[in-house]
DNA sequence: CATGAATGAGAGTTCATTCAT
DNA sequence: CATGAATGAACTCTCATTCAT
């Protein structure tokens, strides 16, 4: 059934295409017709692929969702060293929030908020929560190697701080756009590692 | 003689109904009339107090920065003692951001991300520039004076520092509705406790 | 009872205000706010003067009216020479609408086109057929007065010759502001003299 | 494949429609909603063919101007007996607007006077200005050929002249549609003749 | 009397969606 | 399959009119 692929391939193009436009504008300032012209296909096959906009912001989320997942860094993390580990991470989400990827973020941003501002399906909550989740738990897996190590003191709630670190991180991304919107830009990476040096100094007893 | 309205109390009052609006559904997705029903007021009588609805949100924005600033707990801050007034202002922030609160945050995001995107009018981004400008200089400050009692090691970029916690504290916020929202609610002002513990005691000697 | 004079009074001037409104931009798109703050009354006490907007335009019209009558050179016309008569009253009316005498014309025409368009009140039409029975008897006198003094041929049907004669001079003043708008400005005077001189040579004998 | 249309005829069709409608009703008393309806088709189709209701004006404007040029019976005109030539033009006009045309001449005037009135777009004046200079040409070009051939004497202003000439056909138009509407039928064709008799006679030295 | 605050009908316009081709 | 012509619901905004003061 080559088709079938064809088809879905077409359907990951235009949900690359939907993302990029929902990030640059909002969900609701893109029109159908806009995606369908900057996908180069007409406005009524759209609905060949999709059964509604509701539906192309759906299956979008569950496109962004999965490619996060996919195309990140995390696979290649050595946590034999998890202090290392902890500011690799953070240093490699920062470098992906950089002007040329505010785009990432600002898509991240308007697919979280649209979803869950109107109460999108089950599914797309999931992915959502899977991907909170997964972050969470990769920076406390990270942190528990550091207690079983003895660099971390025993007594840390890694769970609590691993949500705190994660959310430390999305406001870093945040904070990066807007800076760069209203005309300040400043140097976040930087401000990354001031800030991680200081943390990963209070996080080593 | 006509009706004597206070017409300035009137439009704060629709800006409030406004900013709760599109806090909670979107600017897009908030009709005038849907604005003017819950002010109790007819259609046309919106634009007795605005121009537009792009005038509804240049003021409602302006409202916000202005109440923002004016209700801040930033006032009664103790700077005698830096460390605990960054702690307090950290367990502030969290505190107003409780699941009755999330509603403040969403108008703040809301009302940063549309007036960003779209590119507002001047007045407005200079009031956003002003707020976050304010926050940061509170906490490098704050930091500026440990440096001077010598509780925080000088040679830390405070500028860079403050940058970052007040990242730290909107992404908290971001996260705090997001889990909330996902059927996840997590503690976050405990989360906020183990983070600073550990921030604040990186940050001495 | 003085009242009633001073209220006659100011009904007249609001109904010179909506004229000149009425001729730059057309009855409809002339709004009652903009009447009242040109006369400089509050828009609500329009309605002390007049019922509706419709009532404005019948009450302006009326006065424009009477008031073209009133002031037309028309009464101090000598009638013992018809062909100098004819050619005087041509001469006046194209010099009435010179360029600054647009306005004249353009508020002629709209007021007329208006009521004719939508079918006035009974008493408004009375008037704007007197105007043009007016004007036509007076050229049709003239030229009666030309046949009895053997200058102007017996066979002639003056009142169809005063029908199109005064038909020409209308014409005249709408092409004067067609060019005068469209930027060819012509020398409508110079035109009418031509015109006549060979209209009345062509009456004579 | 889509339905397919003639998407330029359908403009043409609902550029005839709107004419009519503006012509009896004005510009602006003529909603959208009416226009599709006496076209036939949705409120929204209309802008699959239009911009703006401003461009339905500017189009229709335009078509109105192409086909009175077109259908003009000038390109029949026979030059070589130019006194003739001009009677047979004035009465051709004037046969143009009785009653049942008068429809033409108020499309005439209220498309002319909309346009000039607001300012419409360069293109549409331009075509606008061509009819009134083809028309003059057309009466000046006779004249000019009554010189030549010593019917017309040499010392006339043609061009005056035929600008007149021009405004009178107008102007008697305007009045048989005033006369008409108020109820005061007259024979204007028997007028313009009794008029061309008195005026060609006076042409002709 | 004079006023302008209040109003809703209705204007022009957009757009997600349907469907004949 | 792919398309864009067709559509009406719903949007933003205007304005003649009313009426409490």
């Amino acid at each position: 059934m080559p088709k079938i692929v064809d088809k879905e391939e077409r359907r990951r193009e235009i949900c690359l295409v939907a993302i990029n436009l929902f990030s640059q504008k909002g969900y609701d300032k893109v029109s159908i017709k806009e995606i369908a012209e900057a996908s180069g296909i007409g406005k009524g096959t759209i609905y060949e692929y999709f059964e509604s906009k509701k539906d192309i912001l759906i299956k979008s989320t569950k496109q962004f969702c999965i490619e996060m997942m996919d195309n990140m860094f995390l696979k290649n993390m050595d946590f034999s060293k998890p202090i290392d580990a902890i500011e690799t991470f953070a240093k490699e989400t920062t470098k992906m929030f950089k002007v040329d990827n505010n785009d990432f973020f600002l898509a991240y941003l308007e697919l979280l908020v649209v979803n869950l501002r109107n109460g999108s399906v089950d599914e797309v909550l999931d992915d959502l929560k899977y991907i909170f989740l997964q972050f969470r738990n990769l920076l406390q897996n990270a942190m528990e190697e550091g207690k079983a190590k003895g660099i971390i003191p025993s007594h840390i709630d890694t769970k609590k701080l691993a949500l705190a670190l994660f959310a430390y991180l999305d406001g870093l991304m945040l904070h990066s756009w807007v800076y760069h919107t209203l005309g300040e830009d400043d140097d976040f990476e930087k401000a990354n590692e001031v800030f991680m040096d200081v943390f990963l100094n209070g996080l080593k007893k």
